[in-house]
DNA sequence: CAAATATACATAAGAAACTTATGTATTAAA
DNA sequence: TTTAATACATAAGTTTCTTATGTATATTTG
């Protein structure tokens, strides 16, 4: 079986959002950096978010009303509070709807199976 | 069972390198134009290639050995016949490898289940 | 047979989504 | 007490696409 340290930026591109929204959805509420942490342990390291991609992400996602925060104070540091909203909460359905969607079709193009993922 | 029209560009961003060289390296040979036809046929036109996208694509897993080219004559037209090179054919398993790695991480990380794809 | 569509290549400007770098400030650990 | 971790933020640069444009030949259709 093919393991990887990490995996290229070109693959991760496009699915950020799609990993923030249904992580809040499962968890109720988070803030950056933890969501930084979560998914670096929940995928080993092989996806590394950057705090670069993230906060303009999660502001994105606030401003198209998709997210909404709350301000909390840890001692003398602010900290924000993400959770996904009504619309939101129907964003990420369709979100990671389409991403199954797509990995049909890709394992399809690629001929790779579902379950084994065993390669040519 | 989900079913869209056409994925968001977002998602199918990073993997065009990959989808190209696998065609190839089923198909033996196969030009641009082709390439753009049968990728569309065979996704039921979820994900179109377009030509700015694909040409540029080309030109760079040629100069980076991936792939050669055979220029051919239709009639006056000049057609060039990309085929992969025996460097290619490694790259086409790591990224296949890579890509089918990626996909079982991000249905841990969406909580999507292999073949069926439910989603919450 | 003329006009529209399909085939077939190519590039360039602009947009989107990252990476990398930098900045600020508090808190915990060595 | 200095380093590392926590926690936010933004800005410059890169990659990778979209959209637009260009050229030219071949085929279909009205």
């Amino acid at each position: 079986m093919y393991i990887c340290l990490m995996y290229s930026s070109e693959l991760i591109k496009g699915t950020l959002k799609t990993i923030v929204l249904t992580l809040l959805k499962e968890q109720g509420r988070m803030y950056g950096y933890e969501l930084t942490q979560k998914v670096r342990d929940m995928t080993d390291g092989k996806i590394q978010i950057t705090e670069g991609a993230l906060y303009p992400t999660l502001h994105a996602l606030e401003k198209s009303g998709d997210l909404e925060t709350e301000k909390e104070f840890i001692g003398k540091r602010v900290r924000k509070y993400y959770k996904v909203t009504m619309q939101g909460s129907a964003t990420v359905k369709e979100r990671v709807n389409e991403f199954a969607d797509f990995v049909k079709t890709m394992q399809f193009l690629l001929d790779i199976g579902p379950e084994t993922g065993n390669a040519i």
